[in-house]
RNA sequence: AGGGCUAUAGCUCAGUUGGUUAGAGCGCUACACUGAUAAUGUAGAGGUCCCCAGUUCAAAUCUGGGUAGCCCUACCA
């Protein structure tokens, strides 16, 4: 045949893989083309697949794990729009928030209390906003150069007016909204915060966070001896009149003993009575504490001494006791108590308070299994006396009577109701000055409490106490914890509901939906609100003085009418909203504090009001993000309807109970609906090492550095591939690159073959002139039906949230099937003669693996894809677009993802080809084995088989396997040759449920039936058995029947296929030995002389011995590989020196003729 | 402290309703192939399936109890 010397290269060929490249590439062409714009605008409107953005704040540099994070947003995305949906997914910032107002403090050199003085409102509020999108291009870039399809260009900010005004709408949503108890969703109360009275602010979980905060410190601790009132209910707990019966408790902070309301044990904790002496003062005593910590203050070895006081002015003394009962903690709770330290009472208090009372938390690690509860000073202990009914103690407040003052003020001194001696003392040490501390007499407040009750006989020991306590990082005085008024949310009023929605949310992985989440939403608390804080949504509640009068603003237009109102009450100069027209852009005055405190309300009854001046938690701004993006719903009420509730959200794990569930509560109770269907929560990024990543261990993965070197897809394909999205994922470059040899190499390599081929032969697909799949070859339709089978699994893993299994199976198809059996199987295909059917065939066949793995793999690698697909279909373009054909699309990411077609399928085929590829891996192993090259045909091989369907399956695929192991012909051995030895083995599965104790006995008869008795039961259908005295029949399916060897052969086996090759070499297979060693020394030579692949030669080969049979037998056939049109033999060919085998060298001259 | 995840080959990971030779890729070793060639194939070595106990004829798989690593939440009287 005659290749055009020139031939067209309508396919673009190239020399290695360069990822990079090939995404700067397609980036430029997505940007010219706006393929992500069209990618969203062609599909229908009506048909939406909603995804909601979480928002990142740009304050920080992206890491790698945002890689991770937003190829997981992306690919569902792109998967879904090629199922045909219009995904919109609009960008967001979330700009509030705590981290951003201290970077700006910290970068002005101010604190809060500069803001008006050393620099302007307006100054800080911009500094607020520069800072928070100081890293957006690094974002954008990011975004970019990731392949993350998002729209940057219209991102929801959570600091615009916008935004801030859909919020306030949620928030008076909440307001407004009752339980059937007629409880506002949205309510002023208080909890037990951490709190820095030097500060006089409290401070959020984060902030204790903040390095250094936990300090090792030395506090006076002391057990305190609570003594038992006497009546009804305590009468068991005295075993004589005069008794003095104590419970033991221990606090590391005296000064709460004075706000003890009641004393927590744990329920199922044991506790003793131990009757003893006061250390003190060697006054009888009982004393109650757990018996766990019995051995931390008694000496066993003192039980035996003789009951009676011990010698006070002793250093150490020995303390004799006795064990005189046992409770149960349950037992112990609804015990009354006398007050330790009577500063303040009241009537209620004597009635209903100093109980014991029960906790979960209460353990016995230290301390005396007991503890001392002080509600205004602990958060456990707020919650379990109020589950309690326990009343609080303090000072009388007048207009919330069952709320009083704490006996500590604001700047962390007792009040003076508390006398003389302890009136106006800081209750730490710590908050002293100096001055004071260092004087020799100063004793702290902890100190002087501790001698007052060893004083009146109530400790039992104090001691200094190393521990752990959280730190002011602006004081660094200790903090204390406080009672502080704050908003709350009533989400426990919703939690049943919650748990419920929450059944019908798709959870990837489910444990996280069911366990982490679902979990805590049963436990769950109201959501405390409020954030002393300056930069982020203002609460939009103004109050009168005396918290008489209330109103929650759910709009500036209404806001603005109040404003109208107060400025004819007299309370304000101008409304600055006086221009607000509603809805559109910005309202012209920022609703952030400060300029929104200096609002002032008139009460319906003419009484000032004056905003709280809380912000709330920024976790309800991006909580309210599916509204507030379309500020909803002063706007896009349409838009919202048809994006609400999002079919897809994806964050990291650690968003569980941050974003997964702000999204979820505020959808629950504001429009009693999910806010989203299917939520992919992803794991960690971790290093190599499966350590964190951190700035200080400078483990971290710059994502920039990643994507340029190893090129956006491997990295995608990559954290994807390795494991599930919910799993840690050890990141490791090393993955990278196998997963760009590995599967862009190949497919890269496939690409090039094709484009080789397809170039010389002028080859272009039409999409209108299909060649029917009946008419191509097996192997053809083999690798059709593989393909059609990927392609539904690949949907259902994906629609199953699967990626990493989609992923795998996309891999495993290519490397498996495509290039390691298809392609090598079918090289010479395309390179052997003229165009005709077969050629055809291989071609059409080959072209639609390649386009529909891409388009498969395009939702995860979107670069590559887009590449190869425009390589591919750029000579068909034009055509396509006349004919309106699916191939028309510019880019992959517009076309329609290829639909399953069981038609194409043919399981039968896909097995008998697995036994192909079986039976050659055998034979292979056999020859490697015996050391018998590929290149030496042998004559034959033998299959031993157990039923005619196998030989009737084999045969359909026997050219094929004949060619690939280079064996001249197959042979079946079947019972009828006699030669067939079977051996049998029992089916665990289906014997092991009737046998049950006799399945090891069985299996040990059926291993040793003879070939006679398999051939009968196979005859018969069945076989009896006895087994320890009963028999069983067993049938054909008990037994998983395999051959044995065959003696004289050599043998490979595996799963009970069994294959056997003639080894013997005649004189004729060793020449064609020869004649194919001498084609490839010759091929090599062409390649090495840089020969055209279509040059046709002239061949001159030394005399030899060992050549001269092949040459003799096989020169046409030699010839015709090589394309010579002449091939001889002579005494004196020039030419290269070339090594035959180990023992022959001889010359062989090639030249163009 | 509570909740969650993970633990299988040197590394990264599969492993169906429990079923008898526990797999793949990478790496390593050896070999083969050479019209995919900065490729490719085949084979080999490599396992206390984290530990202990239980259920069962049978456990990597189910149950209970531990251990280790990590995450979230809470924070200690």
């Amino acid at each position: 045949m005659v290749k055009p010397l020139v031939h067209i290269r309508m396919y673009r060929e190239f020399k290695h893989l360069n990822l990079p490249a090939i995404d700067a590439e397609i980036l430029q062409f997505w940007q010219d083309e706006k393929i992500f714009e069209k990618s969203v605008s062609q599909r229908p409107a009506g048909k939406s697949y909603v995804f909601y953005e979480g928002p990142p704040s740009a304050n920080g540099k992206p890491g790698i794990h945002h890689v991770m994070a937003r190829t997981v947003k992306d690919i569902f995305c792109r998967y879904n729009t090629l199922k045909g949906h219009r995904v919109e997914r609009k960008g967001g910032w979330d700009t509030h928030g705590l981290p951003i107002e201290l970077q700006v403090e910290k970068e002005l050199g101010i604190t809060k209390e500069d803001i008006g003085k050393k620099i302007t409102v307006d100054e800080y509020n911009q500094a607020c906003r520069n800072t928070v999108m100081r890293y957006k291009d690094l974002w954008d870039d990011l975004t970019r150069q990731m392949g993350y399809w998002v729209d940057l260009d219209n991102p929801y900010i959570t600091f615009e007016n916008d935004y801030i005004e859909s919020v306030w709408w949620l928030l008076k949503r909440l307001y407004d909204k009752q339980t059937t108890a007629g409880e506002s969703y949205l309510y002023k109360g208080f909890t037990i915060q951490p709190y820095s009275p030097a500060a006089g602010t409290g401070l959020s979980t984060h902030e204790l966070n903040m390095p250094g905060c936990y300090k090792e410190v030395s506090d006076l601790s002391v057990i305190a001896m609570f003594k038992v009132r006497r009546n009804d209910a305590s009468a068991s707990f005295f075993d004589s009149p005069d008794e003095d019966v104590r419970i033991l408790a221990w606090t590391t902070t005296p000064w709460t003993l004075p706000s003890n309301v009641a004393l927590t044990v744990g329920p199922r904790i044991e506790y003793v009575k131990v009757q003893t002496y006061s250390p003190y003062n060697a006054m009888p005593v009982s004393v109650i504490l757990a018996k766990d910590r019995l051995s931390a203050y008694f000496n066993p070895e003192h039980e035996s001494l003789p009951m009676e006081p011990f010698d006070t002015a002793e250093k150490k003394p020995a303390i004799p006791y006795r064990i005189v009962k046992t409770y149960s903690g349950k037992e112990l709770v609804g015990l009354q108590y006398e007050q330790l330290l009577p500063f303040v009472a009241t009537p209620e208090l004597d009635a209903n308070g100093f109980k014991v009372i029960g906790g979960d938390f209460v353990t016995t690690e230290d301390g005396t299994g007991v503890v001392h509860t002080a509600p205004y000073f602990g958060a456990d202990d707020m919650r379990v006396a109020r589950e309690a009914g326990i009343p609080m103690i303090g000072i009388p407040n007048e207009k919330s009577p069952e709320l009083p003052f704490p006996l500590v003020d604001r700047q962390g001194k007792f009040v003076e109701e508390m006398g003389d001696e302890f009136g106006g003392r800081y209750v730490k040490a710590e908050y002293y000055s100096k001055e004071v501390t260092s004087d020799k007499e100063f004793k702290s407040t902890d100190l002087l409490l501790c001698l007052k009750l060893k004083e009146e006989n109530k400790a039992f020991k104090i001691e200094k106490y190393v521990h752990n306590y959280p730190h002011c990082w602006r004081t660094d005085k200790p903090v204390l914890y406080y009672p502080l008024d704050s908003w709350f949310v009533r989400a426990s009023a919703a939690k049943e509901r919650m748990a419920e929605l929450n059944k019908t949310i798709n959870w990837q992985p489910e444990s996280t939906g069911t366990g982490r989440f679902g979990q805590w939403l049963e436990n769950l608390q109201d959501w405390n609100l409020s954030r002393s804080r300056y930069w982020g949504v203002p609460l939009p509640i103004w109050r009168t003085e005396d918290g008489s009068e209330e109103v929650c603003i759910g709009s500036v237009e209404e806001l603005s009418k109040l404003v109208d109102q107060s400025v004819s009450a007299g309370f304000m100069e101008s409304n600055p909203y006086a221009h607000y027209h509603n809805h559109v852009g910005d309202k012209g005055v920022d609703l952030h504090r400060p300029y929104i405190d200096d609002i002032v309300l008139v009460s319906p009854s003419g009484k000032e009001m004056r905003r709280e001046l809380d912000l709330i938690d920024v976790w309800f701004d991006s909580g309210s993000m599916p509204y507030a993006q379309w500020h909803y719903p002063f706007e896009n009420e349409e838009v919202f309807k048809n994006n609400f509730p999002a079919d897809f959200i994806a964050e990291g794990v650690d968003q569980t109970r941050g974003w997964f569930y702000t999204l979820h509560a505020i959808g629950v109770m504001c429009f009693d609906s999910v806010a989203y269907k299917n939520v992919v929560s992803n794991g960690l990024v971790l290093d190599k090492e499966g350590n964190k990543m951190s700035k200080s261990k400078g483990n971290v993965v710059d994502p920039f550095d990643t994507l340029s070197t190893y090129g956006a897809d491997a990295t995608r394909w990559y954290m994807l591939s390795n494991a599930s999205p919910w799993d840690n994922l050890k990141f490791s470059v090393d993955g990278i690159l196998e997963t760009r040899n590995k599967l862009f190499g190949t497919l890269y390599n496939t690409y090039n073959f094709f484009a080789l081929y397809a170039n010389l032969d002028g080859w272009k697909h039409n999409e209108q002139k299909v060649m029917d799949y009946k008419k191509r070859s097996e192997l053809d339709r083999w690798i059709i039906s593989k393909l059609y089978s990927l392609v539904a699994e690949y949907r259902k893993e994906m629609d199953n949230y699967e990626p990493t299994k989609a992923a795998r199976a996309i891999e495993n198809f290519v490397d498996e099937h495509l290039s390691n059996w298809y392609i090598r199987l079918s090289r010479r295909r395309f390179w052997k003669g003229e165009m005709n059917e077969d050629k055809e065939a291989a071609y059409q066949t080959l072209w639609e693996c390649l386009m529909v793995t891409n388009q498969l793999m395009c939702s995860l690698a979107p670069f590559f894809s887009d590449w190869m697909y425009r390589n591919m279909t750029a000579p068909i373009r034009e055509a396509a677009k006349a004919n309106n054909t699916p191939l028309r699309h510019e880019s992959v990411h517009l076309s329609d993802l290829t639909r399953p077609d069981p038609a194409k399928i043919d399981t039968a085929l896909e097995r008998r080809m697995d036994y192909a590829q079986r039976i050659c891996s055998l034979a292979l192993s056999i020859r490697k084995k015996e050391k018998l090259r590929v290149r030496q045909p042998l004559q034959k091989v033998l299959l031993p088989v157990l039923n005619s369907s196998f030989i009737k399956e084999v045969d359909e695929v026997k050219e094929l396997i004949l060619s690939e192991i280079n064996v001249k012909e197959l042979e079946y051995i079947t019972d009828a040759s006699g030669l067939l030895k079977k051996k049998a083995k029992a089916n665990f599965k289906t014997l092991g449920g009737k046998l049950g104790k006799d399945m090891k006995d069985a299996a040990a008869f059926i291993a040793e039936l003879s070939n006679e008795q398999i051939n009968s039961l196979e005859q018969n259908g069945s076989l009896e058995m006895s087994l320890n005295g009963t028999s069983y029949s067993l049938n054909t399916e008990d037994l998983i029947v395999s051959t044995e060897d065959l003696p004289g052969w050599k043998v490979a086996t595996d799963e009970g296929l069994t294959v056997a090759l003639d080894v013997t070499l005649s004189e004729a297979l060793e020449a064609e030995g020869v004649a194919r060693d001498l084609v490839n020394r010759i091929q090599n030579i062409r390649k090495d002389k840089n020969f055209n692949v279509t040059d046709r030669i002239s061949v001159q080969i030394e005399q030899h011995p060992a050549v001269k049979g092949a040459v003799e037998q096989f020169g046409d056939y030699i010839k015709s590989e090589v394309l010579a049109n002449s091939l001889s033999l002579s005494d004196s060919a020039a030419g290269d020196p070339v090594e035959l085998n180990d023992s022959v060298t001889l010359n062989i001259q090639v030249e163009v003729s």
